[in-house]
RNA sequence: GAGCCAUUAGCUCAGUUGGCAGAGCAUCUGACUUUUAAUCAGAGGGUCGGAGGUUCGAAUCCUCCAUGGCUCACCA
């Protein structure tokens, strides 16, 4: 479906309009006001329908519901239609005898997809199912345009992401991903909170993107006459908070990175950073496995869980593992040897890893890890211990200097989170900074920028820190078990259409 | 960025070897006072994604373009 703005009506766009008219000239208002209703569908159904139908028929209950028109199933002087409410739909049952003739005339206008307020009787139809008899029928809202098949719902992927309200009216498992989307969120809020985490809002817009190895999107500031990096992260600003005495802060929020879209994807997503004074990535290890249990108990009811082909147990604890060791065990490489950048290389040829002529021992076995373990990680894993290369904000570990306290969760063989305890020594972290403005030079434009500004805020003092990034659209995913990164943004981003 | 696939009525989809553009739902007209994808009788509705080309003839074959999907690359 290309052309969705079209200018030419179809027989059915007239005739609404051709109807529209018709009430006007009759004084009604097509488009009605407020509509005070006394039951939602669910709270009908809820409420009544464990009654039998005599039992409603001798109770004579009274409820005004609103809602969509969805179907409709004419008869001369009776019909029937299912209406639509956020939480579902319900059956209403419509008599010339009862509404009145011109009512009922209404009733027979009306097209699939008005919204319409029926007041009338609780009762059960002959096979049982809970319905509204009206006593009376009007129209709050006109619809002009058609909506998708009532049977097959919409298939059209792309006509489902550029009209989402379409896919959201039409296919109800759509609506409850999304439900379950906020129910995700909330119970995560809710989990922090009550622990005494402060939840904050800082800049959108940075002079300096960092936190984060990504390509920025660029905009201008007309007054100030400057450049400005959407943020890419939310960790370098979280940080100055610590700094400032904020002991426990979390942020929830959209972060933009200018890379290619794919089903894991999109170039705005949701990321929630946390960081906590006093404590460390192992710290941090619970936190993370206890907050997405917890969110999975809360909001599935249960910690076991499908994703496409895999079972996956989300109930603590996980399994820690050296990243070192991980990619030992699946290829016999032993990144715990000391080695030379030339030797690594050697090894990346022999194993037939790609690697780019810049890189380092930390950037070589990096590459392994992805390549060859990545994949493999189905069950919860914190895989720990990454290079100090590739991690410019983590403190190193104190046993061995090559690596990092730093931990990255994966499950269903993909990254969800991403943690460590925090570089607290500005003097490191400048020359930690100095090595990436190097790469940077080297053609990496993913690579950090010198910040001198966070230095200068780390040279006050950032007390022993622990952080973490959760990617909030994979852990929806996870728990929606949705395919696509799409399929949990309700406006995934799309090309221009053609005209 | 590359490869493969898709695009036909408002929606869901058929369309054979290149030979008159089809169905179901929806819409319209009529019948029908407990229907459940209501039913029955009839009717209307198309730039076959766009532009070229091949051919007596193109939804169908070819080229280019657009959009989308999947895979790969990128995403430390």
């Amino acid at each position: 479906m290309n052309t969705l703005n079209q200018e030419e009506l179809n027989d059915q766009m007239t005739v609404r309009r051709e109807k529209l008219k018709a009430l006007r000239e009759k004084g009604k208002d097509p488009f009605g006001g407020r509509y005070e209703r006394t039951h939602t569908t669910k709270e009908m159904i809820a409420q009544f329908d464990r009654y039998t139908k005599e039992e409603l028929a001798e109770k004579a209950i009274k409820v005004t519901i609103a809602g969509r028109l969805m179907t409709k199933r004419g008869k001369g002087k009776a019909g029937f239609a299912h209406i639509q409410d956020v939480t579902g739909q319900i059956q209403i049952y419509v008599r010339k005898d009862e509404v009145g003739e011109e009512a009922y005339e209404l009733f027979q206008q009306t097209d699939i997809g008005d919204f319409v307020g029926v007041k009338g009787t609780a009762f059960k139809t002959k096979v049982g199912e809970l319905s509204v008899r009206a006593s009376s029928y009007e129209l709050l809202s006109k619809s002009l345009r058609p909506l998708p098949d009532k049977y097959h719902g919409l298939k059209d992927v792309e006509q489902r992401y550029r009209q989402r309200y379409l896919d959201l009216i039409v296919n109800p498992e759509v609506k409850d991903t999304f439900i379950t989307r906020s129910k995700i969120m909330q119970s995560m809020r809710r989990y922090l909170d009550e622990r005494g985490y402060l939840e904050v809002e800082t800049p959108m817009l940075h002079s300096i993107p960092g936190g984060a190895a990504a390509r920025p999107f660029v905009t201008h500031h007309n007054a100030l006459d400057m450049d400005l990096y959407i943020r890419i992260a939310l960790e370098l600003h979280l940080k100055r908070l610590v700094i400032g005495g904020l002991e426990k802060v979390y942020e929830v929020g959209r972060v933009f990175r200018n890379e290619g879209i794919s089903t894991r994807h999109n170039p705005e997503f949701t990321m929630m950073e946390l960081y906590e004074a006093y404590a460390d990535y192992q710290d941090i290890m619970e936190l993370t496995e206890n907050l997405i249990a917890h969110i999975a108990e809360d909001v599935l009811g249960t910690t076991k869980i499908t994703y496409g082909e895999h079972e996956v147990d989300l109930a603590p604890r996980w399994q820690r593992l050296h990243m070192a060791d991980a990619i030992k065990e699946v290829t016999g490489v032993d990144f715990w040897k000391k080695m030379s950048d030339e030797e690594a290389h050697q090894l990346a040829n022999d194993h037939q890893v790609p690697v780019k002529e810049s890189m380092s021992v930390g950037h070589i076995m990096n590459e392994f890890f992805e390549h060859f373990v990545e994949d493999t990680l189905i069950q919860p894993t914190f895989v720990y211990g990454h290079p100090v290369e590739i991690s410019p904000l983590a403190k190193k570990n104190d046993e061995d200097p090559r690596f990092t306290d730093r931990f990255e969760l994966f499950i269903v063989g993909r990254e969800h989170a991403n943690a460590f305890t925090e570089l607290n020594d500005p003097i490191d972290q400048r020359k930690r900074f100095e090595a990436q403005v190097k790469e940077r030079e080297q053609g990496d434009d993913e690579a950090h920028m010198m910040d001198e500004d966070y230095l200068e805020a780390m040279e006050y003092g950032l007390p022993p820190t622990g952080g973490l990034g959760i990617g909030m659209d994979r852990l929806v995913m996870l728990l929606t078990n949705s395919p696509s990164i799409r399929d949990v943004l309700l406006f995934p981003q799309m090309r221009k259409q053609s005209e």
